[in-house]
DNA sequence: TTCCAGGCGTATC
DNA sequence: GATACGCATGGA
């Protein structure tokens, strides 16, 4: 990890890391786009601004100590991984190959489960403008991302100010079953993956895209694979028999690279 | 106006 | 187990 110190922010060099690829790519609703080459955002209510010089591989973590870049950025950003080893790897598929080279800045976030799991539950037969913004109105309301304590007197009519129609009951049912600990999301971590979403699914609006969207960003497990209406056209057209050899164990970021490529296709 | 969106619960067979 | 339908809301 290659970085500096500069004031009161970090400098980071990074290859195959994308602002708009990364963080406008629907896996975290509450990146806003500020500038050409800036975004602002938060992970566990911790603000960050962060900029690319353009089109370099060089960014700017504004306001960041040395201390909260080790020990939070970098591992939500998931430093540690290699996607330029992930991508030769997948390049042996043809289709994979030009979702690579089309969105190559790409990398999965290592976001919070709570609000992976809530943010899931919210995405359901919606559209990512509109998640954004029931997102943005919870959190304005709670000056922050709000925890499943923080809810915990909420109810279905208490969130209509959200506009998150017949998913608010979801929600109070979400809230419910993490603080009653019915769903322990600490054990959701360790359980095997058909464990796992079978756990999850226990919430009312939880079914299977929405577990694997849980475990996939809130979880950061890599062979969990969502299948939302986007990804199911993909399957459709190109991997009717299942995903090549390539992607095993890593289906989830795979799922990510070809999400965006789809999605920016025109009408296929 | 109608259709659709990072689906799911429910009813029915 | 598969398939059909309704669901809140709002952008296109």
């Amino acid at each position: 990890m290659q970085y500096d110190i500069d004031g009161n922010d970090i400098l980071l060099r990074q290859s195959d890391f994308a602002l708009d690829d990364t963080l406008d790519c629907g896996q975290a609703f509450r990146w806003e786009k500020i500038s050409e080459n800036a975004y602002r955002g938060a992970f566990l209510n911790r603000q960050l601004t962060v900029s690319c010089e353009n089109g370099s591989d060089l960014f700017r973590l504004h306001g960041t100590t040395e201390e909260d870049f080790l020990g939070v950025w970098a591992d939500y950003f998931d430093l540690g991984t290699d996607y330029g080893e992930i991508k030769r790897r997948f390049s042996e598929d043809e289709t994979l190959s030009k979702a690579c080279a089309f969105a190559g800045g790409i990398r999965l976030l290592r976001q919070d489960s709570w609000e992976a799991l809530s943010s899931f539950i919210i995405s359901q037969n919606n559209n990512i403008p509109r998640i954004k913004g029931i997102i943005g109105r919870l959190c304005s309301h709670y000056n922050g991302y709000p925890s499943a304590e923080d809810m915990r007197d909420e109810t279905a009519d208490s969130l209509g100010y959200l506009r998150s129609g017949f998913r608010a009951k979801y929600l109070v049912d979400a809230v419910s079953k993490v603080l009653s600990g019915e769903l322990d999301l600490e054990s959701v971590r360790t359980l095997p993956l058909d464990d796992a979403r079978n756990a999850l699914m226990k919430i009312k609006g939880v079914g299977p895209k929405v577990a694997d969207c849980t475990l996939l960003f809130g979880f950061y497990r890599l062979d969990a694979f969502p299948k939302d209406v986007w990804v199911k056209r993909v399957l459709a057209q190109w991997y009717p028999n299942g995903l090549p050899d390539c992607t095993k164990g890593l289906e989830g970021i795979a799922q990510q690279y070809l999400f965006h490529y789809i999605r920016t296709q025109p009408s296929i």
